[in-house]
DNA sequence: GCCTCGATTGACT
DNA sequence: GTCAATCGAGGCA
């Protein structure tokens, strides 16, 4: 299978993020396959670490596409986000849950489970060791509000496969209540 | 320098 | 449903 390469991140940000899902995540022996993210823009997007512009944390965003974003939170919890659009314009996809043999379901268990941290931050993931491999999977793609952000966007920059069991739990109490209201309408 | 809060999770009532 | 854990970045003085 062969490495999605930089120039499919140097893209934008949402269509990114639509994209990575059925893809291939590869760290050193472990794989799983992308089955949730989130998009996170730059200016304009105030749930964005890169929306006040550049700082030490989130410079990688602004960097060249196909690195890794890889922040650390809540005092215990490693992120791990992809960076799109070009080199100077921020932009990253946070990957939020894998379908893998471990225990994925949630952006920071994934991390954990695959031994990403801060070492890995502004990393290529366009190398052997550390990259997403393509697929040919064509997954049904349902969208909803982002997860855990307090001041979101009025629009729908999380994505995840439908019907998929392995999106995160936080997301799937989120993709309950979507579903709900949409039913509602 | 000091203070607040977070792109979360798991344990507990 | 509610809440503590735990620490670095970022805002402010």
């Amino acid at each position: 299978m062969k490495l999605l390469s930089k120039s499919f991140f140097a893209r934008n940000t949402e269509q990114v993020a639509r994209e990575l899902l059925g893809k291939i995540l590869v760290h050193k022996n472990f794989r799983g396959k992308i089955v949730e993210t989130e998009a996170y823009f730059g200016t304009g997007d105030p749930a964005s670490h890169a929306f006040k512009g550049p700082t030490h944390r989130s410079k990688v965003m602004f960097g060249p596409p196909g690195r890794a974003y890889v922040y650390f939170t809540y005092g215990m919890h490693w992120m791990l986000n992809v960076v799109t659009e070009t080199d100077g314009k921020p932009g990253a996809v946070l990957i939020r849950a894998l379908e893998s043999g471990l225990n994925t379901n949630g952006p920071a268990k994934l991390t954990k489970a695959f031994g990403i941290t801060g070492k890995l931050n502004g990393i290529e993931l366009t190398k052997r060791g550390f990259c997403i491999l393509d697929s040919k999977d064509k997954p049904e793609i349902a969208s909803s509000k982002r997860i855990g952000v307090s001041k979101d966007l009025n629009r729908n920059l999380r994505f995840y496969i439908k019907g998929n069991s392995f999106v995160s739990k936080n997301g799937s109490r989120f993709k309950v209540a979507d579903e709900a209201t949409r039913n509602k309408v």
